[in-house]
DNA sequence: GAGTAACCTGACCGATCGGTCAGGAACTGT
DNA sequence: ACAGTTCCTGACCGATCGGTCAGGTTACTC
């Protein structure tokens, strides 16, 4: 049975991340509730407090991910088994991902955004995005951000794909995406 | 000497992609350009207006280069000489695409949203984004969400790299991502 | 000098924004 | 019956939004 605040801040996660956090009023949010906009500032003191209410749980859940896999070797088994939890991470909280990665760059000093930072800035170390070489940064940045687009604009265009379709197709493509290369598909290139 | 009009729309461009379209007030934008608001509404009658000429120019470009591959058969050669047409595509207009793939859904009824979606589909149409498989489409989502947030994610962040190697970094990637794979997943090649 | 077109401006408008406040309604425990 | 807490509301506030309008300034043409 959910209660009113988590009916808002689900309702608000969706006009955030398809609307745009500064284009959705709280008018709008409590229209949506069925309730008055009194009724949601009583629930949350402000509007960057439901903000921080919704994407809350995906860094909680991020960092959790990541406090784990620090506590021991990377291993390469561990490796693919942190991929596959990065997948179903990213499936959970695509429209907190999406709302963090589009709109992150305008929603400076709000303290959760600076939160979230954080946790992208480990999840890149993992991926030698920090140390590596410039296409290693891009090939991190191409799956963090495609994948969060992809997920998100299912659901903005009204239509979802099957859900354990998507993910083993995603398994499959970060894999490729952020595994280290084999030495065979650099042939191509020149330099 | 670039035009006022020029000027307005560069600055535009910047802000809508930085801060969002809703985000922006034509206050701020006058304020960047040394100008009044009333100003920016002398060149430009509406804000919407002022978003259409932002848009228009990579559209057009995008429109160009896929009428002139319609006109030919889709030879593998033309494929990738298409794949480095587009990255170069996405070099250029990196911020009109990231305006377009981020805030498009939340800018419904501006016609020239409704363009850009048209091309958007003709552009998935070469990739087989629109009859392959999930992964397929996937894949094209990934490719074009991923590079637009990736190289929109490098100017937001105040530092640039370089132009030639993320270039061929990109070709890379995208020709790893989009290009029919070999063996793994070749069930959509003839058909 | 008169006319005129391009460019720019401040004052102003109605609408909407996030947020405050006093108080009503319903449910508790006593 | 009483008081306390929880939940919700409309009225209201100052600020800001996009947009209108009348008019000022420059420069070029006849």
């Amino acid at each position: 049975m959910p209660n009113t605040a988590d009916d808002l801040r689900a309702i608000a996660l969706a006009e955030f991340t398809t609307a745009g956090y500064s284009a959705t009023s709280l008018h709008r949010i409590a229209e949506l509730a069925g309730l008055s906009k009194s009724s949601v500032l009583y629930h949350y003191s402000s509007k960057e407090t439901l903000l921080e209410a919704t994407v809350a749980p995906a860094i909680d859940r991020m960092t959790a991910i990541l406090d784990e896999l620090s506590s021991g070797p990377f291993t390469p088994a561990r490796r693919t088994a942190f991929l596959e939890e990065f997948v179903d991470f990213i499936l959970q909280y695509r429209r907190e991902v999406n709302l963090f990665i589009n709109q992150g760059p305008s929603l400076i000093d709000v303290p959760v955004i600076d939160r979230a930072n954080e946790v992208v800035y480990r999840l890149a170390e993992h991926f030698a995005a920090t140390t590596g070489s410039i296409e290693d940064k891009m090939r991190f940045g191409i799956a963090l951000g495609g994948a969060a687009y992809t997920l998100c604009s299912q659901d903005e265009l009204g239509f979802a794909l099957p859900i354990d379709e998507t993910r083993a197709a995603l398994v499959t493509i970060l894999t490729e995406l952020l595994a280290p290369i084999p030495v065979a598909s650099l042939s191509n290139q020149e330099k």
